[in-house]
DNA sequence: GGTGTATTTTAGTAGTGACTACAATACCGG
DNA sequence: CCGGTATTGTAGTCACTACTAAAATACACC
């Protein structure tokens, strides 16, 4: 067994930068010569070989997107309470969304919201991507209802679906210029709607 | 003077059908050849004499959303509460953006949130019309605590950003396929967060 | 019926989309 | 140094992109 031929670039570098074009751009605004330029691979065949059909390659960038600038969402539910879990991942994205290091908003939200037949695809992907944000934070509202954090009375995927769409529409507040003192001050007027105990 | 030709399309029935184009597929994610199809155009001409170029015919489209499926927000203003406006505007939204009739979602959040730098122009406008959305809501909310509806303390552009980013998270919601029953519950919930006078 | 005008029709442009066949190249182990 | 292997480089595929020049057509007016 031989070693054949190095490779030229390093992947997962190469994902990174692949990541920030999709993410400015959107999928269908992407194409293969915006991604070989910005992954400092100068020829096609070396991209196809290394990270299958551009879809695919989509795929494996939402995977890095997860654990690289998207970390804090994962992390944002290790917080002790759900309600701390909820504000850590609302001002993470807050504050993720408007990076200065990174196109605005959220690839999640604005790779492929809308798109031709032909990139069904990724739309898809997209939006089992943002049900499964979604699933993990309904889970983690039963966990506290259960718990007693939350009122019994509390609809936990009702509240899930809530808290979600803040949380997209922050990403279209940023894609929009909205800045990231403002999102701030979003999270803290979506926060007033936490379910209150029945006392005071 | 003389007629010419006469037109062998209904311009107005042709930018709907290319509405449905654009609102279903993007911006960027619609050809040419889409839209000639769906509006009926079967020579390329035609559809530049009566529309100019992509982009000029996509604002024409957006303008006919506005004063047709979009309809729901100008006369949301008419209430006369600024709540209720509020609330017509929001259950409004959650009508429209499932409507069996059209594409789900919103066109001018979905149209082209992220893009190539060729769709700029397009990028620009719906991000340009998303904002005199927030501030036509803006006003109406200053007039609100002005007249006394909302409590003196009210900062009427964070709650005019907070609603404006309830709207965009239910339309990304919408374009994920959340069910309109849903849609109503998330803003019964945003609607909490609706200033309360001190007395209670 | 003829003229002027605005449309449609036909046929095309130059450019780009994703993707690939094939040969040249650079490394590994022996 | 040589064979095996996985990459790179070159060049090209076909389909589609937005858009248009020029000619044929269908109407209103005189």
């Amino acid at each position: 067994m031989a070693g054949g031929r190095p490779r030229a670039f390093d992947s997962d570098l190469a994902l990174d930068r692949a990541l920030e074009v999709f993410w400015r751009q959107g999928y269908e605004g992407t194409g293969i010569s915006d991604l070989m330029k910005a992954m400092g691979i100068n020829n096609a065949p070396s991209l196809y070989n290394a990270f299958g059909n551009k879809e695919q390659l989509f795929s494996k960038v939402l995977d890095r997107y997860a654990e690289g600038p998207a970390r804090y969402i994962r992390e944002a539910f290790d917080q002790p309470t759900a309600r701390a879990a909820v504000e850590a991942l609302l001002h993470g994205a807050a504050d993720a969304t408007t990076d200065p290091d990174h196109p605005r908003g959220c690839i999640t939200v604005q790779g492929a919201l809308a798109c031709s037949p032909g990139a069904q695809a990724a739309r898809d992907e997209l939006v089992a991507r943002r049900a499964a944000g979604e699933t993990a934070l309904r889970e983690r509202l039963r966990q506290a209802r259960s718990s007693g954090e939350l009122p019994t009375g509390t609809d936990p995927d009702r509240l899930a679906r809530y808290f979600t769409t803040i949380y997209q529409g922050i990403a279209v507040q940023a894609a929009g210029g909205t800045s990231r003192e403002h999102l701030h001050q979003i999270v803290e007027t979506a926060m007033t709607a936490w379910p209150q105990r029945a006392d005071a």
